[in-house]
DNA sequence: GGTCTAATGTAAACGGTGTACACATTGTAC
DNA sequence: GTACAATGTGTACACCGTTTACATTAGACC
């Protein structure tokens, strides 16, 4: 039962998102349900099936909105990383997002999308494309697709397994000096190899 | 309603297991559920709750089976790994095992299971000096403990990520010669540093 | 062998969930 | 002003995890 004489929400769907979103943070991704999202913006239980198909289709908008999210927290890392340096610094911001919204994180890459919506598969498209980015800058005259997704992975693991409290988090300093001294280990190889031919990776089909 | 004259199972318990992991592999974490594995263990909705606390505790003992599954898995690659060349063959193992199972990955990796069964804590501890004895034979002279969670983490990035199929996972040689030429490159970084101070990360505790 | 007890399985019930369906209300374009 | 499309409600079904009380049985002890 609504507010009285407000039949139509106003802009339910924007609601259904922001419940979400909270409820996600809260409670983890169980916690996030149809039912609790209709509960907390005042609407029937049904109601939120008017503006998303199903459960899985208000989990991916939320998940939209992470990789927006993670995109703001790279771009503060440094809006034009053209360096080694600065590719570093925006993986410390990677790893640093996923400690800082573990259940959001967790629903944008942990969670099974194979053919799921187009949203979250253009988003991490644009992800791929970004550090693909930075380290042609970075790295001019090494195979661009190789390292970044070499790197991409590196850092995502890293993510990872700090989330799941599988390496040491104790303090955010910790983090970044590891982030920071793993990638850079990784560079170190990469233009070592520099002059090599192109390894034979992830074509850009 | 089990078989006539069958009130006690025998062993319920690791019928409960083999169900289970047979509703993950074929219906993903969604389809695990406690009611499924009575139904197919032929018994009533309740009865699993003799031999485990609750959902968590019974996809927890699937992990850990997982685990073990991993660690075979590992083992086939090279039975005691020592060089470089076995690492990477090890580091692929690792990826393939994610892909031949993934619904059993991500229950293993990619919920939430901080405070969780010990079972599962002490499972990744092993993995972790698992990689860490291997880089320690592999390069002498380097901080195992720096290079081993950078190589673990990089390598169960790319299992994420191909897990995702953000990542071009067509053919398993791909995706091999992938592994392994990321895994080299890291090598080659940290031969590099051999002799550099070890970096500060990941104390043992 | 007979009996007592603990282990194991059953049955019923509660609250929660996703989702489909028919219905009510309301903004809007004509 | 009226028709229509959009939006929200109510009801219903099947499933889920979990609790509680009860039934059955295996095994120990005499």
């Amino acid at each position: 039962m609504p507010q009285a004489g407000a039949y139509h929400h106003g802009d339910l769907r924007a609601a259904c998102l922001r419940a979400a979103r909270e409820l996600l943070e809260e409670d983890g991704s169980s916690g996030l349900s149809l039912r609790a999202v209709a509960r907390r913006a005042g609407v029937s239980p049904t109601a939120p099936y008017r503006h998303y198909a199903d459960r899985d289709a208000l989990v991916s908008a939320v998940a939209a909105q992470g990789y927006e999210k993670l995109a703001g927290y790279l771009d503060a890392a440094h809006p034009s990383p053209s360096t080694p340096d600065d590719l570093a610094a925006v993986a410390v911001a990677y790893v640093r997002f996923a400690l800082d919204h573990p259940p959001l994180f967790r629903v944008m890459f942990a969670e099974p999308c194979d053919p799921s919506s187009e949203e979250r598969v253009k988003a991490t498209a644009v992800i791929s494309e970004y550090v693909r980015g930075i380290v042609h800058r970075a790295f001019p005259g090494v195979d661009p697709d190789a390292l970044s997704t070499t790197v991409w992975a590196l850092v995502h693991g890293l993510a990872f397994l700090h989330l799941d409290g599988k390496l040491d988090a104790s303090t955010s300093e910790v983090v970044d000096t590891q982030v920071r001294t793993a990638v850079h280990a990784l560079f170190t190889a990469s233009t070592t190899l520099a002059g090599t031919a192109a390894a034979p990776s992830e074509p850009a089909k």
